[in-house]
DNA sequence: AACCTCATCAACCGCACCCCT
DNA sequence: AAGGGGTGCGGTTGATGAGGT
């Protein structure tokens, strides 16, 4: 019995300690040999709870507790749009965020959409909120009334586009008949939570205003393209570059998009580095890199 | 203050792939 | 060639906190 349940599988939250044993390991060996810190009887974790732990948390570089911010959040649909939800590789494009944050990120965005084309689908297409909850109500009201940033030049705006060039928010998505393309009303959903770009009426976050200060026109577009034309294998082909993102959305000539994405001294602040003073300069140099073909 | 709804996050699970023997 | 172990990825779930009623 005993040596059963020393055979025991720990689950659940990490401790401390855990954490400080997994990134000993680390140190030493490197990202990989995740079952044998449990052969080892280092920890009573599984390999894939080990790599699933230090993939997601304790990486360094990682941006824990950052929102998402605007550009990170059209990188994610525009790639979401050309290669699916192939998050893994999204995140390459992220620097500090991982497969999971894009994951979780996105899903929370589906749920979201979904719950508003619920709503509007319910009570047809009726041109109050009074079907959302009343907060949410409130919420679309104040965004509808912030939102001043032009639109996102990555799908086209054909018909009452600059209706919602101006007021994209969910509400207006209310509004939107179920028909609508996903594309479109997703595009909206961006926009509307895009209203947090402006610096005018939003606080925000130290470590973010490097990139927050930066005037909407300025930010690289996408490409225009949603299909996969010559141009969309193009940016797949890409995703082998270890810095696709200037590519993809142009240089950064302006140097807006610098700090963030590729600005070494962009951290979070939360999560400072002192644990891994010690470690060789180049060890994490292929974990931030795509692997190479 | 209690309750409800929703968003977010961390972690687990199953499957697929790769590599080694 | 086949089998097994290790690893990576995507989907899902449960816990928790925030905000509103």
């Amino acid at each position: 019995m005993e040596a059963k349940k020393d055979d025991m599988v720990r689950k659940g939250p990490w401790k401390a300690e855990e954490d400080e044993v997994l990134i000993n390991h680390v140190k030493k060996h490197g990202a990989r040999d995740w079952s044998s810190i449990r052969s080892k009887g280092l920890l009573k974790r599984t390999g894939k709870s080990c790599r699933l732990r230090w993939v997601n948390k304790l990486r360094p570089n990682l941006k824990n507790g950052c929102k998402f911010t605007a550009e990170e959040e059209r990188v994610v649909i525009e790639l979401q749009s050309q290669i699916g939800n192939k998050w893994a590789k999204i995140a390459t494009y992220l620097p500090g965020r991982t497969d999971n944050d894009v994951k979780n990120f996105w899903s929370s965005r589906q749920k979201r959409l979904a719950r508003i084309l619920q709503a509007s689908s319910t009570t047809g297409s009726s041109s109050s909120s009074s079907n959302l909850k009343p907060q949410k109500a409130k919420k679309e009201v104040s965004v509808v009334c912030d939102f001043q940033a032009p639109p996102l030049q990555s799908y086209s705006m054909e018909e009452d586009s600059s209706a919602r060039a101006h007021l994209c928010s969910s509400s207006y998505v209310e509004n939107a008949t179920t028909t609508q393309p996903l594309a479109m009303i997703q595009l909206q959903l961006t926009t509307d939570e895009m209203s947090d770009f402006d610096t005018n009426h939003i606080q925000v976050e130290p470590e973010l205003q490097v990139q927050q200060q930066i005037p909407f026109h300025e930010i690289p577009q996408p490409h225009p393209e949603l299909t996969f034309s010559p141009e969309s294998r193009e940016v797949l082909a890409r995703l082998e570059d270890p810095y696709p993102f200037i590519n993809v959305f142009g240089p950064p000539e302006t140097g807006s998009l610098g700090p963030p994405f590729f600005d070494p001294a962009f951290q979070n602040p939360e999560t400072p580095d002192i644990f891994f003073d010690d470690i060789p300069a180049d060890m994490f140099d292929n974990i931030e890199q795509l692997p190479s073909p």
